[in-house]
DNA sequence: ATTAGCACTCGGAAGTCGAGAGTGCCAGCA
DNA sequence: TGCTGGCACTCTCGACTTCCGAGTGCTAAT
């Protein structure tokens, strides 16, 4: 069933300003906006008519209408214009991501904050990395009471941690203890990793002082954290300034759902290779019950090393989609470039290459 | 002044009542509580002297008193008494503790997650770290493209990043750069390190690719994120559940103070060694303007190598401080159990003993 | 010093009312 | 046939009023 042009023109301005104003919009307000020549009695009959096909609703009868999520989901598919973002958009974001990349290399938590100041909604992070293995093993002789361990893995990451102990070891039991574990565990997957072959690899290393315990519980743990899709919640505080969370309770619900680590996505979707797509849940789209009156907005970005990652925004159904989903693509896209393959450098910058898990500390 | 002690039972029972209902308390509320054997009327009297003195206000004529910044402190000074926790209670604490900082081990954020789950009010955690220089520097040659940088900070923590390069690179010339570094930039605070000297190392170096730029750049970034005090805020959405911040305006605007790393500490205050000790800011008391009318409780813990940390909730001015500084304060106690010096093992585990520089993803 | 009693105050809930925005529908017009 | 102006109708929202009750302050009695 195809809406005639006209129809379109007016489901398009309701919803757009709807989502300028948040209150219902009466025929009035449409026939005087302009770009309809047509007396507010002849929209009238269209809204009708758009009501009873489900893409819009009053809150009552004589007040305005507001669209219904098939509303909005009808205007993402089909009538919203895609918004280019300005040049001065596109330097900000640029500029900011640079920085973000180079100062803090706080890519995952960082990048979310920087989303959700760009667009004023709470925005959320995701890696959803899989199948990462170690690829390589260090260990580094400090002093008589202290190593390090630093474990590079297959998503070009490396991972440290300084070890103190309260016993002595010599350089040669390190030695003997990195070329053991470099040989045991690179290249397996997290689930290989059996007590069998941690109770082997302690026998083998003739270790009395229980220091495989140490490396191997922290070899494990960073593997199972690559592993495991670790999402960031950033700027909840943004969701209050929306008048549709007004009501505190409602407010709370969604913030506590989010600080809870919410799965967005629908299951089964890992957001396919379809590279800098934008994603649009409109309201019961949504699989959480917490989220069936709010819009999700995702992109993905490709983190290199065939991981892909996602970041988004939660908000109100009434959500500027086209603005939001231009800053996202954007933002996805610039990702991709920065972090994606071991291609040529974006700028000739050489620290614009570089990948490193990330560390979210630090504060906008 | 002292108060008589009458009057004292009387404060401690509105407080005590007003923190569990949020609603002003009347004379007759009271004089039923029991525990005073004399009439409402009585009652009413001396409600009317804590008033006169300050200690107790009504919101208007012919409502129920409620505590003023000053009926809080003297409260939390004199009335309070320390809340022990239960048995379960610390069992639970060291439970997630020692969970938290052997799985996941960012301290930072998951401490402060922790503490905000422990306490239901929206938690900060700081480090306070000051004048780390790097005390080792390593370079791990991984591929012709390819090389790890492991830098050992003063604060007992190790930090890596994984380089790759758009160009061959050999053994040799990583080695050079590494004793190189090795030599110029260990034991140096961040602003030791001019232009002039990364520009000298860069001509020592005799490197045409760049590296030593990719290298000190890392170096900088890391010391100075390293000598910033950072400040995770965890689990703002709690704020919403308590009934002084229904009005979603309030909510909003100390929500964004927080969530822009509000300055909470009295200034020049860097919570001296008195280890364990909590501090109440109650209201006015507090220095920024968002938290006038909020308070916040904090406890200081010992971080290892002479760093402190800190760790505190921010809540109503009708918080719970009995049960939230007994929590704080034995959350703090485990933490500098835990991370504080190089001394013996808490429980002989050596995995509980290992100390690194958190990196705060995750959820809860 | 404490208590019982009483008049008084004031905020909040519930109820009332009018204004205004917006609709649906009808009749006239191109 | 489709558009438009007009008109009666509906329903929400804010302002205003009323009323109830909790809690006080004061006074007189114990």
């Amino acid at each position: 069933m195809e809406l005639s042009d006209r129809k379109k023109k007016i489901l398009a301005a309701v919803v757009e300003e709807y989502i300028r104003t948040a209150e219902p919009v009466g025929s009035k307000a449409i026939a005087q906006s302009g770009c309809l020549h047509c007396s507010s009695a002849t929209i009238r009959n269209e809204l009708a008519e758009l009501a009873a096909l489900g893409f819009l609703e009053q809150p009552h009868t004589s007040a305005g209408r507001i669209p219904t999520p098939l509303g909005y989901r009808m205007y993402v598919n089909e009538l919203m214009q895609k918004q280019k973002l300005s040049l001065e958009e596109t330097e900000e974001i640029n500029r900011r991501l640079s920085q973000k990349l180079q100062e803090l290399d706080d890519t995952l938590s960082g990048v979310g904050r920087l989303a959700s100041q760009l667009t004023d909604y709470p925005a959320l992070a995701v890696t959803a990395q899989s199948a990462v293995t170690v690829r390589r093993f260090d260990l580094i002789y400090v002093d008589a009471n202290t190593f390090i361990i630093v474990l590079t893995l297959s998503s070009s990451t490396a991972r440290s941690k300084l070890v103190r102990l309260p016993v002595s070891v010599d350089q040669e039991l390190v030695q003997r203890l990195s070329s053991l574990f470099n040989a045991s565990f690179t290249g397996i997957t997290e689930e290989v990793v059996t007590p069998e072959l941690l109770h082997d690899t302690e026998r083998a290393a003739d270790d009395r002082l229980g220091l495989t315990a140490v490396i191997s519980s922290f070899l494990l743990s960073e593997l199972r954290e690559a592993n495991t899709p670790t999402a960031f919640i950033t700027g909840e505080n943004r969701l209050l300034s929306q008048p549709e969370f007004r009501d505190p309770d409602k407010a709370h619900r969604l913030m506590s759902y989010l600080a809870g680590g919410g799965h967005i996505l629908p299951p089964g979707e890992s957001m396919g290779a379809g590279s800098d797509e934008v994603r649009v849940l409109i309201g019961p789209e949504n699989v959480a019950e917490e989220l069936k009156d709010s819009s999700v907005v995702i992109a993905s970005y490709d983190a290199g090393d065939h991981t892909r990652g996602l970041i988004g925004v939660v908000g109100p159904t009434r959500m500027d989609y086209s603005a939001v989903a231009a800053k996202l693509s954007f933002l996805a896209a610039g990702l991709s470039r920065r972090l994606g393959g071991g291609e040529a450098p974006p700028e000739g910058m050489h620290n614009k290459l570089i990948i490193k898990g990330d560390n979210g500390n630090g504060r906008e």
